[in-house]
RNA sequence: GGAGGAUUCGCAUAGUGGCCUAGUGCGCCCGCCUGCUAAGCGGGUUUCGGGUGAUACCCGAUCGCGGGUUCAAAUCCCGCAUCCUCCGCCA
């Protein structure tokens, strides 16, 4: 949710990030109008509430003959009340509609346009070249690593099994993430996974990505893409107090995703699959902090890079690539030598105040007032960058070196064929 | 799946149609008193919205959520949610 207040007094402000992000600047002025007709109802109810409460007083002490004067009275006005607050209920809700339909103000620093309008920030690391590379799943299925084809079969297309040291490289990476995170000052967490509407709503991912997720009707419940969902929620309603420093939270959880319109997409390996597992940073913070907040974030996702051993690009994402809570997003891409090009590995969003906005999400300031909290999320790790550790990191003979960083948690420094 | 109980201000509680403008205690904030500390005394303290670019003032909403009855609902009625207890079933 926008800050409605901002909007009235900047509406400039909020067209011209519409533009940037390639929507319709005239869902600015939709709002405005909702608003005023909104504001205008409530007016008149409230009227019309406060006379109703005055002459309620009085027939509660009016002798008998007056008391029924007052009631003959009260009547038509309560029958007015009832319809000034229908009015108000029906341009509440054309109005709370007019606020969804307007994603998050864009940051002026992040670059217009669409999916191919990013800048490169930076690349890290040399391109690997590979003689004649194997992918990911010709590398996994030959070390038994992973097996794609029974998780069709059990699962459908787009599952898949971890197995062997697969598995473990996964725990061993995750179990990393997880140690960094605590060490740079995030509380680990283990979330639900299935959440109820409000939180789902509350972080924006009923909007435009409604199609992507899983719903299960008989419960009423999703199955979250992202441990974002639950850590977001995880405060909702609350008040964080003076929130000096950023309150921070490693979610560990696997992820769900329908890939809805995705079809031929990515369908070999496991780059784009229904089910997987993710660390995930999450921020809630000062909005004045947020700016440096997001660069910290980025740059313990590159931390994470740099101890897998994978080169890398960092891109700030345009606007018309965002999504509703983002107001400016870094991705960063591993290379993939398979398909001699950077494939999104994380992605980190600072959504200011539109999801605590939301949901209700407050600290108190130096004046003692409660103001509206901002939040930032992040990748620490997550099973797709098995891919780009077993492409990049394969040897001439089809075994894989490990990262070093690794190499204590999974117990070995090369995965090899079982004999 | 079934039965019962609960949900009121940060916390704990009072409140069974109009004197609720939601009381009290604790906590917290401001002040007074005060060698120091503690205690004591006085005042303040739900949140959101509007008037309104406002920390004052006024108005409205808000007692888990949504409906209903009524001139009037924290209070009565219906539905739902969550939590607790018990019974059943179960990995």
């Amino acid at each position: 949710m926008i800050d409605l207040r901002a909007l009235r007094e900047h509406p400039d402000a909020y067209r011209d990030s519409q533009r940037k992000r390639g929507a319709s600047p005239d869902a600015v002025d939709a709002l405005l109008s909702a608003d005023a007709e909104h504001r205008s109802a409530l007016q008149s109810f409230e009227s019309l509430r406060a006379e109703q409460k005055g002459l309620g007083k009085r027939i509660a002490g009016a002798a008998a003959e007056e008391k029924q004067a007052l009631l003959e009275r009260t009547k038509t006005l309560a029958a007015e009340v009832k319809e000034a607050e229908a009015r108000v209920t029906a341009t509440a809700a054309a109005f709370e509609a007019a606020g969804k339909a307007i994603p998050n103000l864009v940051a002026d620093e992040a670059p217009a346009g669409g999916e191919d309008d990013y800048v490169v920030l930076r690349e890290v690391g040399e391109r690997t070249k590979i003689e004649d590379p194997k992918d990911h799943l010709e590398l996994g299925t030959a070390l038994g690593l992973l097996d794609t084809e029974r998780g069709a079969k059990v699962s459908g297309s787009r599952f898949y099994y971890l197995t062997g040291d697969g598995a473990l490289l996964q725990l061993a990476m995750l179990n990393l993430a997880m140690q960094q995170a605590v060490e740079t000052g995030f509380m680990p967490m283990i979330p639900p996974v299935l959440v109820r509407p409000d939180a789902m709503e509350g972080t924006g991912f009923l909007g435009e990505h409604a199609d992507e997720i899983y719903y299960l009707e008989r419960d009423e419940q999703y199955l979250v893409g992202t441990s974002e969902v639950p850590l977001a929620a995880y405060h909702s309603g609350e008040n964080l107090g003076e929130l000096t420093q950023p309150r921070r939270y490693a979610g560990w959880s696997s992820c769900f995703r329908r890939e809805a319109g995705s079809y031929g997409k990515d369908t070999r390996g496991i780059i784009r699959v229904h089910q997987f597992d993710k660390v995930e940073m999450f921020s809630y913070c000062r909005p004045e902090d947020a700016a440096a907040e997001h660069e910290q974030l980025l740059s313990y996702e590159e931390r994470m890079l740099q101890k897998m051993e994978l080169p890398y690009r960092v891109i700030d994402v345009a606007a018309g690539d965002l999504g509703t809570s983002a107001s400016r997003k870094f991705d960063c891409e591993a290379w993939v030598p398979t398909q001699g090009r950077y494939r999104e590995l994380t992605s980190t969003s600072n959504c200011t105040t539109f999801q605590a906005r939301r949901l209700n999400v407050k600290y108190r300031d130096e004046q003692g007032r409660n103001q509206v909290a901002a939040t930032l999320n992040g990748t620490l790790a997550t099973t797709r960058w098995i891919v780009a550790i077993l492409e990049n990191h394969q040897l001439p003979d089809g075994t894989v070196a490990v990262p070093k960083a690794l190499q204590p948690y999974l117990g070995k420094e090369v995965l090899e064929p079982k004999k």
